[in-house]
DNA sequence: GTAATGTCTATAGTCACTATAGGGTCAAGG
DNA sequence: CCTTGACCCTATAGTGACTATAGACATTAC
């Protein structure tokens, strides 16, 4: 079986990352370079392809290019626990709802202020303003 | 009265905005200049202070710098209607519970892929890992 | 042949700060 | 008077994760 011998393009067409960002990922170590072509072109394979593909599975769950780092580098040492990875995507999950409970509480700020608003008033009297203006808001 | 005459440090305490935050609010023309002292040091007033309040404010709230000059500028025209004003707070709870909805369903797939660790595994049967490499998440 | 598309490099810009370097000013204590 | 420490000043570079731009070469489609 004679590999595929992917395009950037197609790279980025098979795993959904554009291209300048795949090449943004060379230049910071997160892709390893790839083989060229005569013509100068890089020329990616199927395990090329599968990691960009974990990476972007790793983006859409919000993980950071850091952390991915770490992911992937874990997740080549096949002999290890995988309690590790546990620990890194249980840690992020935290995070995420920290983030929820953050943004739920401003939610609820802004329909409280929103609802001040009588429609007929001007600035000078708009109670929305005077609400932001007036108020301490609890801090992160 | 006579005025305060605050110095920058005064101004952050009040404010809970950082010195730096301060000059690069200024840097950026969302603070306007203020006075100087003989020795250089910048001189605020009340209104100054007022302001910087104001934009703390709606950071709190997570406008962002730009929303935020918009919404000084709105402010400062007080016989204009406060509709504008209005859509652009409702606007923006609209995108905080857009990124709410986001991140709850991150979070679920994350509580999803964390339930299949058996703990006891070496990574190259992790169940955690194949997870985020075999699967298509909904993107953004 | 030529036009459109794809690829290459290098550099600068985004947002909202944060950090660093290197210096001047001022009040209190010894 | 001198020093210590807290405060202030400017200018520049760095952060994360890209995005945009410019200018050049290669390949593909018609």
């Amino acid at each position: 079986m004679t590999e595929p011998a992917l395009k950037i393009g197609d790279l980025a067409r098979l795993s959904g990352v554009k291209v300048v960002t795949i090449r943004y990922y060379e230049t910071i170590g997160l892709l390893p370079e790839p083989r060229r072509n005569v013509n100068g072109y890089r020329s990616y394979d199927r395990a090329a392809l599968e990691r960009l593909q974990f990476i972007r599975r790793c983006r859409d769950l919000g993980f950071s290019l850091d952390q991915i780092r770490d992911l992937l580098s874990l997740a080549s040492e096949t002999e290890r626990s995988c309690a590790e990875i546990d620990i890194l995507t249980a840690r992020h999950l935290d995070e995420v709802e920290k983030k929820i409970l953050k943004l739920q509480a401003l939610a609820r700020e802004l329909r409280r202020i929103n609802a001040l608003c009588q429609g007929d008033a001007t600035i000078s009297n708009c109670r929305i303003v005077e609400a932001i203006a007036g108020e301490q808001f609890g801090a992160p």
